[in-house]
RNA sequence: GGGCCGUUAGCUCAGCAGGCAGAGCGAUUGAUUCUUAAUCAAUAGGUUGCAGGUUCGAUCCCUGCACGGCUCACCA
């Protein structure tokens, strides 16, 4: 029947333009948002007009309430819905029919008329004037249930927003959360940059990463797993402040938390360290957490998160001697692995590095307040500096909250000899099959010998804290959209059903 | 990749110990000039995800596949 109804919509259609009325007209002047009337004219008494104003706006239809020769439909647009009331003595018996026979639910719709109060008490337009403005000619989803089948949210996200206020809202945050971490960022002088997402080499995390090919120098290439290594170019050449927000790449598993494509923060402040990082993290976090949601604690799935200042600080080597009882710093590799043989977590390649990473993912899940985990072990921090206490960590911490980690950062190491061995060790852990291990990158190298300042830097997955803030349960409902198995048009359209 | 669950009308969902496939919304037609999940009457709409098997007969039982969800593994 979808089918039949879209072959009657299109029907309709030419119908319409055989009568000299264009279903896809060029434009609409507004004069107000539907969410602004609903404020403007809040005063109004219950049945009171006022017919010496008049406003103009448009939305899409998505109720109506037909009465014969009067109608009550709802407008929604991106700020709010509004109620507009048509009756043939409002329009005249010509429009008013036209009105019947081909404005429907779904359709795209600007009016004119005054605001008035009902009877009942809603805000809502008196129509003098309408244009139909775009036709849909497939049919809206169920108005009150909307859309909850997964497939049709992720692989049409268009109908899960145009059905859903909640969705369009969980977007719309989104959009605000960036422009919150810009405005903190900028009145702080930091500068944003850009820098490239197609790479010969891969660094500035442990990832596998995507591969491309370039034509024109019949090369491979790889989409960028971090934006590290070029930005800390920008600060050899003399910025002090940068950031970038930008889409990462990282070919490997899909989880609640993680997705192939997301979208990472890094910021880089020269004469800083992991110290004042940590802070500014704290700060800024903070800041967009209260300004969003209006406090400082929130429920995330039913749990209580508490993001007031201080945040707790634990030592990475301590936290998990305190839950497993295994020294990461001292105990053997043989140690170790009891340890994570007893949890069944013994990871592939044996390598210290490795015994380290899968201990730490044991005990990860104990932290839902925001905790800054620190002093990682040299081994597993190819990119910061040694611990001016204790050589055998890095300045570094990482950001766990809700037992995901939201942040990476530490004092940037920028001696280029030791970087060029850090990078050597990686070299020997592709060797031995470590696919994740970062590349030598020489001109990386090359750079720092002209001098990079002291900096400290940060990296920030956007995504999970916007989960947070949403309460979203998958990183997949606060990604527009999301990436889907590839299936065909047909069998696609076979789901949503319709067509040809 | 493993385990569990799911896929029925455009949407949200029922259903059947194997026996002509249902409701609400939405759509169409009609009535209705203050409704708001409007109401009332009528009509249309389905290869029950796909392919096999068992059976007189399968939406239902079995097998395989596709897609999805959760979970484990993997993974910042």
């Amino acid at each position: 029947m979808s089918e039949e109804a879209r072959k009657q919509r299109i029907e309709e259609i030419n119908q319409m333009r055989s009568e000299g009325i264009e279903p896809y007209p060029y434009r609409f002047e507004k004069t107000h948002w539907a969410g602004q009337i609903k404020e403007d004219f809040s005063g109004l008494k219950d049945s009171e007009t006022r017919e010496d104003i008049t406003v103009r706006t448009a939305g899409r239809v998505v109720a109506m309430r037909n009465h014969g020769k009067s109608t009550f439909f709802v407008l929604r647009d991106n700020t709010d819905r509004i109620q507009a009331y048509i009756r043939l003595d409002g329009v005249g018996a010509k429009k008013f029919e036209v009105f019947k026979k081909y404005v429907n639910i779904g359709d795209f719709v600007g009016v004119t008329g005054f605001p008035f109060k009902t009877h009942t008490g809603e805000i809502s337009i008196f129509v003098k004037h309408f244009e139909i403005l775009s036709k849909a000619i497939r049919m809206m989803p169920e108005k009150w249930h909307g859309v909850k089948d997964k497939e049709i949210i992720y692989r049409q996200r268009y109908v899960e927003m145009l059905s859903s206020d909640e969705a369009l809202e969980r977007f719309r945050i989104r959009s605000e959360l960036f422009r919150l971490v810009r405005e903190f960022l900028q009145s702080r002088d930091f500068v944003e940059v850009d820098t490239p997402m197609l790479h010969y080499l891969t660094g500035g995390a442990s990832a596998r990463p995507f591969k491309t090919h370039i034509n024109v120098f019949e090369s491979e290439m790889y989409l960028r797993i971090a934006e590290e290594l070029f930005l800390k170019r920008f600060l050899v050449g003399g910025f002090e402040r940068i950031f970038e927000i930008g889409k990462n790449f990282r070919n490997e598993g899909v989880s609640y938390k993680h997705h192939p494509e997301f979208t990472m923060m890094e910021l880089y402040w020269a004469y800083a360290d992991y110290n004042d990082i940590m802070d500014i993290t704290e700060e800024m976090i903070n800041y967009v957490v209260r300004e969003i949601t209006g406090s400082e604690i929130i429920t995330y799935q039913g749990k209580e998160i508490d993001f007031s200042r201080p945040w707790r600080r634990v030592k990475m080597a301590s936290f998990i001697e305190e839950n497993l009882g295994v020294d990461i710093l001292e105990d053997s590799n043989d140690e170790m692995i009891a340890v994570l043989k007893k949890h069944n977590a013994e990871p592939d390649i044996k390598e210290r590095g490795h015994l380290i990473e899968k201990l730490w993912d044991l005990v990860e899940h104990n932290l839902v307040n925001p905790t800054f985990v620190t002093e990682h072990p040299v081994i597993i921090s190819p990119l910061s500096k040694i611990h001016r206490e204790d050589p055998r960590v890095t300045e570094r911490f990482e950001l766990i909250i809700s037992s995901m980690e939201m942040a990476n950062a530490f004092s940037e190491l920028n001696d280029p000899i030791e970087q060029c061995d850090r990078f050597l060790h990686q070299a020997g852990l592709r060797d031995i099959g470590d696919e994740e291990a970062q590349m030598m990158d020489q001109d990386f190298i090359r750079a720092l010998e002209y001098g990079m300042p002291p900096t400290g830097g940060l990296g920030v997955g956007w995504d999970r804290i916007i989960m947070l803030v949403t309460d979203a349960p998958s990183i997949r409902d606060i990604i527009p959209f999301p990436l889907v198995r590839p299936i065909s048009f047909d069998e696609e359209e076979a789901l949503s059903n319709s067509e040809e």
